[in-house]
DNA sequence: TGCCATAGCTAGACCGGTTTAGTAAGCCAG
DNA sequence: CTGGCTTACTAAACCGGTCTAGCTATGGCA
């Protein structure tokens, strides 16, 4: 015989099967002595619940959707998301819930992957990275009613819980503490500028440029890749009075970096101090070790799960929940720039 | 009114329930006006298939599973499980099955979770990684019945396809890479000691070593992370003889060994050589960056979806599938040893 | 003309659970 | 003793598909 079903063990156990359903779920209608009973049997016939039938009656799919937008290629390399990800698993397996995930090509195939397994069943709520500007996944979660954890924020609308740090304050904390080793001329090699946490950094910057007086501050957009993260630090340094200290939106591309001044004999952090606003191994393990900006990404994974859990069980309006401002992790990869 | 239903659908086109599922998954039976007719109907009313609903009819779940058993937080790191993942999702995606990802802390869980899966019916088949030496999961697999492809060989026994590169060989080439170059004391940072590869690795190049008559060749075994692998090139570096060249079993070690290097004011590759079995980005951004050996781990994880999606369709006995052997990238972490 | 094969379709069972309506028995109060 | 209420349980509908058995109309062929 194959697999048992609830009536095997109805038959078994001499009793109907909803009277099994309701041993097995824990609910009222069956008294204690045939609770027992029932659950003895279905110990015995190794009995395990067939997902696809529960979810047909409506119930839950037990499982919930990531889908990345990003060329599949370049994924490999992101701590962040690979952290993420265990955080996320970490949470997701202790309530037995599964993770579909999946990696598209861009936004509007991402949205394509929402409204199939929306329809499908296949999840039972969804969790979004990479929040955009005017951000058109909002409207067709909204529209699917799937619960949903976006990282990123703070907003308003939408039915979502927003999961964010403070970016600005991040940034302005880096900032702050170049300015006051006596950095004039800081570069930042930001991500990809239709990115909400994107924008809010070349913002911070510039403020904080203005507020401290330097004579420069420049924020170059990029695609995240360490290709052209390399590219643009290389561009920067050739400049005849090139910056004495740059900040990189990723430890990828810090990374890179590091490795072009290497190669153009720009001392680091004699002639050049280097910030990665994400902390990570890699931040660590080169050398000189990274001055990152450090944030549990792993714990972030973990809100984000429970955050999401909590709203399958009582779907409640959008809600704001900010994680701790990131804080500076001084390494060896910063200094006072070069006298003169 | 909710999403329609093949019932609502052949209320519209005026048929029977039966016709509209035949219609729409284009086997006999509905003459091609009528199906012409259907599938109007269903695209008018955007009918999607409830897949909860296929699969309780003993139809495929359209999802494989994934399970990785490491701990948690050490995921993060590894560039070669990102890339994995990429290539699979390049492949499944196109044939829109959904992956099924879980990390777990031991083997253990894992099975367990294999189990689950395969009785609730979430997956119609598995991808092993990181194969063991009498790897106790592969009974489990051939008990649940669902096809699988193993990363790992080559080997006999058991269902599952086998999908393997030749360590060995590849061991060798460094090995004889290095000697080639003048390099007599050669140290090997191995991975974790109960993985087939690592064993494979260790033997080949305790045979070269014998054959080449070399001075010293020591393999070590790590648990991968970078902190062993840091500690255990300081240990290395500290001896009063110590090796003209090390190779590190990923390029996590590889670079956390380049930090230590670099602090212990070790010259790379003036007084140490460097070479990492795995290449990525992280290998080429580092400085110097390292000769490495190349395999492409997206290709891979496209061959390993493409043989799953094939093994599904028709469940054929185990097989082997040998992918290209990695060459070796020199780059500028190796070069003769310094005199004396 | 009569018979059979076949194309084209319908009705309904079925998958394995959940859930609701209904029933029998037991208990208590009046 | 009876009516009403609760408890413990059963029978059956239901979810949304797939699939098989069977029915009807048509065409081909002897």
């Amino acid at each position: 015989m194959g697999r048992p079903t609830i009536a095997d063990i109805a038959r078994q156990a001499g009793v109907s099967k909803g009277a099994v359903s309701f041993a097995l779920n824990g609910r009222p209608g069956v008294s204690e002595a045939t609770r027992a009973r029932i659950l003895r049997v279905a110990e015995e016939m190794n009995w395990r619940p067939h997902s696809a039938a529960r979810a047909l009656g409506g119930a839950r799919a037990d499982a919930v959707g990531l889908v990345i937008a990003r060329p599949a290629r370049t994924i490999g390399v992101e701590p962040f998301f690979s952290q993420l990800l265990s955080g996320l698993q970490a949470v997701l397996s202790a309530s037995s819930v599964a993770l579909h995930l999946m990696v598209v090509e861009d936004t509007a195939a991402e949205i394509e992957v929402y409204r199939r397994w929306a329809s499908e069943h296949r999840v039972d709520g969804f969790i979004l990275v990479d929040l955009q500007v005017r951000d058109p996944r909002l409207p067709v979660l909204d529209e699917l009613g799937l619960p949903a954890v976006v990282l990123g924020g703070p907003g308003k609308g939408g039915n979502q819980l927003r999961i964010w740090a403070d970016d600005r304050e991040a940034m302005l904390s880096i900032v702050d503490y170049l300015a006051a080793i006596g950095h004039r001329r800081i570069a930042h090699l930001a991500g990809l500028p239709h990115f909400q946490h994107t924008q809010r950094r070349i913002r911070a910057l510039r403020d904080a440029s203005r507020r401290l007086g330097l004579e420069e501050a420049v924020s170059v957009p990029t695609d995240f890749s360490d290709a052209e993260g390399a590219a643009a630090t290389r561009t920067l340094l050739s400049r005849p009075r090139r910056p004495t200290a740059i900040v990189y939106d990723s430890d990828v591309m810090a990374v890179a970096g590091l490795g072009v001044a290497g190669e153009m004999g720009v001392a680091v952090p004699g002639e050049l101090s280097i910030v990665s606003f994400d902390d990570s191994v890699l931040a660590r393990i080169v050398h000189p070790p990274l001055t990152a900006l450090s944030r549990d990404t792993f714990a972030l994974g973990e809100q984000v799960a429970h955050s999401l859990l909590e709203a399958l069980d009582e779907a409640g309006p959008g809600r704001d929940l900010q994680m701790p401002t990131p804080r500076l992790t001084v390494r060896e990869s910063t200094s006072p720039p070069p006298a003169g």
